[in-house]
DNA sequence: TTTAGGG
DNA sequence: CCCTAAA
């Protein structure tokens, strides 16, 4: 069935030459609208292995993604024989690597010219590899959802492809019975394919996907929880408080947060009776913007959500803003006028601005060199309690796990994005993926194949730098520890570097676990057993390359524990609360106090 | 190299 | 998270 269709390019081949454009071609109005494309970013290791991007590079390039990529990434990376010949050809030579199992499935990334722009600008090694789906049919972005398994990524069995046919666009509410992910469902104003409205409509149904543990496990519906209770949804996730009140926004950062990956649509929709609901002057604004501006404009497309719909109508970025777009607050940012903006919206918002002007002009410099040769700033508005934003599209990279090897190399450039790109050893690659939703194939594929590329690379994990894009916004989201790591990445090499001033070395960088890593450890003590750290590691971390060690996990477990028996049996109910600190839903404490009980009792062998 | 613990 | 002793 569904044949993957990528391209694995060196980035300067792509950039340099024509054939770039034509790669990006899926991104031409013409092909997004019927095959939408995703991308998925990929590192190239030295030996042209591709290595799938580390969740938090594809986060990063979530945040920023464009519409486009919004819609890309829902799709789910089937090419349709109906694939655009060139595509396809284009395809087939990362098929193979995707068969290896090296690229992941979650993040879609819309670069494209961003990406030009970064290749341009990366001149060493880094690669670029553009995989790209026709398929619209959008997936819960899962951590699990990796496609690892060489030989059965895309079989039928592993791939829902028979799911996705038969739910082709619609998301009928039928199909997303159980938990809405109204993330999913919303549209994103500039979302690029016209056609995309189904498409992305079909998020997948959370329910058969599996998107996240906390979803199939926790039973969460983000959709019908009120805001406060997303608000504790999404300090469990992030391990911070948010005072943002807009629902869109925390479910949207939730998801992201729990799936680890960049689908949920960026911005806010109208849901109204399980529809999206889009302001058709505006529309017909999009309209126009399309056909201006090329790979990012963006169709509206309605959606149908089965969430009880709340409506919000905060109007989808106006196209007009986004020619206009000067402002580019990251999601720091963004996050923090929301939150602030309840108390101050003006004091927020000038704040902002400023920074945003900062990072425009880095934006913009990408942009240029972008192969229209007109130099299109995205933007996209999102309304952040109430007031708007907006937000460039820019791609982050995320710095992966900065190893030794490429810190000194990152220490060079502190400043832009070049010096990010610049690892010389690993490259990024930029792929679009077909990304399968099938939860179960996916997950149980993903695991053992992973391994195997890991270790057939031949350790490349470590060598390989990921490139960086100034702003790391996941950082500071994720971070719950606000590190002053943050604030370090713009102004110094990024948090990349561990290196001080002082020349001593400086803490890792603080991630605060999400609450998806949470469950993939527990599912990995589970099936593995505690002590099986590095076990646990290359089976259920490996897969989407968690800068986690065996010693993190190990590190977690054990705060999973104490805080599992820490619970006083009294607080049944609130997972979270309380305890500034934390977060983890019940469920998970739960689980681990049994999976410590009972390996307790059966500490040895087994598994 | 991986675990287990202490810090 | 870091560091380190043990294995």
């Amino acid at each position: 069935m569904g044949t993957v269709v990528g391209t694995v390019e060196d980035c300067r081949e792509m950039f340099e030459s024509s054939a770039a454009q034509t790669r990006i071609a899926p991104f031409s109005p013409t092909n997004q609208i019927e095959n939408p494309v995703a991308y998925k970013l990929v590192r190239v290791a030295g030996d042209g292995r591709l290595v799938p991007a580390t969740d938090e590079e594809i986060f990063e390039v979530n945040e920023t993604d464009m519409h486009t990529a919004s819609d890309a990434c829902h799709s789910v990376g089937y090419l349709p024989a109906e694939g655009s010949p060139s595509q396809l050809s284009q395809l087939e030579e990362t098929s193979e690597a995707v068969n290896s199992g090296l690229l992941q499935s979650d993040c879609v990334e819309p670069y494209t010219n961003q990406c030009s722009e970064m290749l341009q600008k990366v001149e060493k090694d880094e690669r670029l590899v553009m995989i790209h789906g026709s398929h619209m049919l959008s997936t819960p972005p899962d951590t699990n959802i990796q496609f690892c398994n060489e030989n059965n990524m895309f079989d039928e069995d592993q791939v829902h492809h028979e799911a996705l046919l038969q739910q082709p666009i619609p998301l009928s509410s039928d199909v997303q019975t159980g938990c809405n992910f109204d993330q999913y469902n919303t549209v994103e104003p500039f979302s690029n394919s016209t056609a995309a409205s189904p498409k992305e409509t079909a998020a997948p149904p959370a329910d058969t996907q599996k998107p996240d543990f906390s979803l199939v496990r926790g039973e969460i519906c983000l959709n019908n929880l009120p805001i406060k209770a997303l608000q504790e949804t999404f300090r469990a996730t992030f391990g911070r408080e948010t005072t943002v009140k807009d629902k869109t926004w925390l479910k949207r950062r939730i998801t992201m947060g729990l799936t680890n990956s960049c689908n949920v649509p960026t911005t806010n929709l109208t849901i109204k009776d399980n529809k999206l609901v889009v302001n058709q002057d505006k529309a017909s604004v999009r309209a126009t913007n399309l056909k201006d501006a090329p790979p990012y404009s963006t169709d509206h497309v309605s959606g149908h959500s089965n969430t009880s719909g709340h409506n919000l109508t905060e109007d989808f970025s106006c196209e007009e803003r986004a020619a206009k777009r000067v402002r580019k607050p990251t999601r720091r940012y963004i996050e923090e006028l929301s939150e602030t903006d309840e108390k101050q919206q003006n004091d927020n918002k000038s704040v902002v601005t400023s920074k945003d002007q900062r990072l425009s002009e880095k934006t913009e410099v990408r942009s240029i060199s972008v192969s229209l040769g007109k130099r299109v700033t995205v933007t996209r508005v999102v309304s952040l309690a109430g007031s708007e934003i907006e937000v460039p599209y820019v791609s982050h990279v995320r710095r992966s796990r900065p190893r030794e090897n490429i810190m000194a190399l990152m220490e060079c450039h502190s400043s832009c994005l070049e010096a990010k790109a610049s690892s010389g050893e690993s490259n990024m690659l930029l792929h679009s993926e077909v990304v399968n939703l099938d939860p179960s194939v996916v997950k149980s594929a993903s695991v053992p194949e992973q391994k195997e590329l890991a270790t057939s690379s031949s350790n490349n994990e470590e060598e390989d730098v990921l490139t960086e894009v100034d702003q790391d916004m996941e950082a500071g989201n994720i971070d719950s520890s606000g590190n002053s790591s943050d604030d370090n990445n713009n102004n110094n090499n990024i948090g990349a570097t561990p290196m001080m001033q002082g020349g001593g070395l400086r803490r890792k960088h603080h991630r605060a676990w999400t609450l998806s890593e949470v469950t993939q450890l527990v599912e990995g003590v589970a099936k593995y057993g505690a002590g099986k750290w590095s076990e646990i590691k290359k089976l259920s971390f490996s897969s989407y390359y968690s800068y986690r060690t065996s010693v993190d996990l190990k590190d977690k477990w054990r705060n999973l524990l104490k805080a599992s028996f820490a619970q006083s049996p009294s607080n049944s109910m609130g997972s979270l609360k309380k305890h500034g600190s934390m977060h983890i839903p019940m469920q998970i404490l739960l689980q681990v106090r049994e999976l410590a009980e009972k390996q307790a009792l059966v500490p040895p062998n087994q598994r």
